[in-house]
RNA sequence: GGGCCCAUAGCUCAGUCGGUUAGAGCAGCGGCCUUUUAAGCCGCGUGUCCUGGGUUCGAAUCCCAGUGGGCCCU
């Protein structure tokens, strides 16, 4: 449980469903920074009084040296390297789904939660079986509500399950934002183990297949699955993600039904666990950087930077130019510690047709390079819009190279391609 | 040496047949959006209108001189 509404609000559901839930705070960062006092504490107490609220066991899980590791100097060196790294997706891969994962299955739960706007589809039979050349829509919803909280189950049970596993849940926290995860309990109460389809309420939802898949949240504007892409489908199988079936505002009406604490409290953004501080800032503590040029479309120097490794592909505030048209970033040279910017939108390195990951990482299976134009779609930043892929390959060195149907806007080196088949996330890899 | 053009907000400029509190875009700042980085959206302009004189009820707008740029011609 990090303190905020969204885990708040899952630990909330997960009692509702019937599972035996003890809450748990990551604390991942705790250092304040210039013009930022880090929020742990009040997260940390947001989240207990949640707990309290909700009468559940709550534990803290310091994880601090191992973020620091594992994302921040990852951050760092990718930064450096002149690349824009994903640290919340690091976080997911390293930190919250394994690392807390596997303390939480060592603490005695059976399953961890999290507050994220995603779904995960168990017992799905996967891609190979779907029809090619589905439009790229979210599928409708297929889960029940039930807002109950009057601490009783519904007394339906559903079937088909598969998913029963049992188990209970727990968040995590950390700072402000997000993340909410959550560890599970010991003992998962016997109504729950009984309960064919999972417990009730929403409920795990159960394909004939064999696979566990990750979809996009109900929430097309919270969906959260972008950050996801680099989760296991075996730590897919162990976790729960109640709230993404519900949107931004169901989650809040629903921590103002069951009276939470947090119910109001704000959304909290930056990166994850670290707090609100500017991506600038928060570096510029562990790097040393010096000015240079800032050279536009003609080769004409129109001012100086701070230190290229700050820009970030697309960038257009921060760069202190003006006169005429905005300027946005194309490109950047570390070694020479230049900055190349344009202000003709058409310009031809801001817009890309075709891209080529690295590290590839597909949670059920690799996608098929067979597949028709409009099969699969790719993201590559969050937020940014699905595009459809014309063509996809694996090259000889293992790398993927996709060709898109459309331009995207600033593809930039460092960040994660996320590739969707209607709303299952495929996997993906980091452009380059 | 001569002729012409320009000099207005940090930047690029509009406004100059004289007349409300001098405007726009960009930058910057603030906010919204957002669990990365961006983008996007909304809001914010307190400037010696190059300087010094002059004309006028009144000048960024007209005149003179100067300074600083640019172009052209012998």
């Amino acid at each position: 449980m990090s303190g905020g509404v969204d885990s708040s609000v899952t630990a909330a559901l997960l009692m509702q469903q019937g599972y035996d839930v003890t809450g748990v705070y990551m604390k991942n960062w705790s250092q304040d920074l210039p013009g930022m006092a880090c929020p742990w504490k009040q997260d940390y107490q947001d989240a207990k009084r949640v707990a309290v609220q909700l009468g559940i066991p709550f534990k803290l899980y310091d994880f601090e040296k191992q973020y620091r590791e594992k994302v921040v100097e990852y951050m760092i060196d990718e930064y450096q390297a002149g690349r824009t790294p994903n640290p919340d997706i690091m976080c997911n891969q390293e930190v919250k789904f394994k690392l807390f994962l596997h303390a939480a299955l060592a603490d005695g739960a059976d399953l961890i939660a999290t507050g994220h706007y995603a779904r995960i589809v168990r017992g799905a039979s996967s891609s190979s079986s779907r029809p090619a050349g589905v439009s790229p829509k979210w599928s409708p919803r297929t889960i029940q509500r039930d807002y109950r909280l009057d601490g009783q189950f519904s007394a339906r049970e559903r079937s088909g399950g598969a998913g029963g596993a049992a188990a209970l849940i727990g968040l995590n926290a950390e700072t402000e934002h997000s993340l909410r995860s959550g560890v599970l309990s010991p003992h998962p109460s016997p109504s729950v183990l009984s309960a064919p389809g999972g417990p009730q309420g929403v409920p795990l939802q159960v394909r004939s297949g064999k696979h566990t898949e990750l979809h996009a949240g109900v929430d097309v504007n919270k969906d959260q699955s972008y950050f996801l892409c680099r989760v296991t489908e075996d730590a897919l199988q162990k976790s729960l993600m109640p709230i993404g079936e519900y949107t931004k505002p169901e989650v809040r009406e629903l921590a103002r039904k069951f009276g939470l604490y947090t119910a109001e409290k704000k959304d909290s953004q930056g990166i994850c666990f670290v707090g609100n501080v500017g991506i600038k800032e928060f570096l510029q503590q562990f790097v040393t950087s010096r000015a240079g040029r800032i050279i536009d479309q003609h080769g004409k120097v129109l001012g100086e930077h701070d230190g290229a490794l700050f820009y970030t592909i697309g960038q257009r505030q921060g760069l202190g130019i003006g006169g005429g048209l905005p300027y946005y970033v194309v490109g950047k040279n570390i070694d020479k510690n230049e900055v190349y910017v344009t202000n003709d939108l058409q310009d031809s390195r801001l817009w890309h047709d075709e891209l080529t990951l690295t590290s590839p990482h597909w949670i059920n299976e690799p996608p098929c390079a067979e597949s028709p134009e409009g099969r699969y779609a790719v993201r590559t930043r969050y937020r940014a819009p699905l595009l459809g892929v014309k063509q996809i390959r694996q090259l000889e060195n293992g790398n993927w190279h996709l060709v898109l149907a459309e331009e995207v806007r600033a593809l930039t080196a460092g960040q994660s391609a996320v590739l969707y088949e209607d709303d299952r996330v495929v996997g993906s890899g980091i452009v380059i």
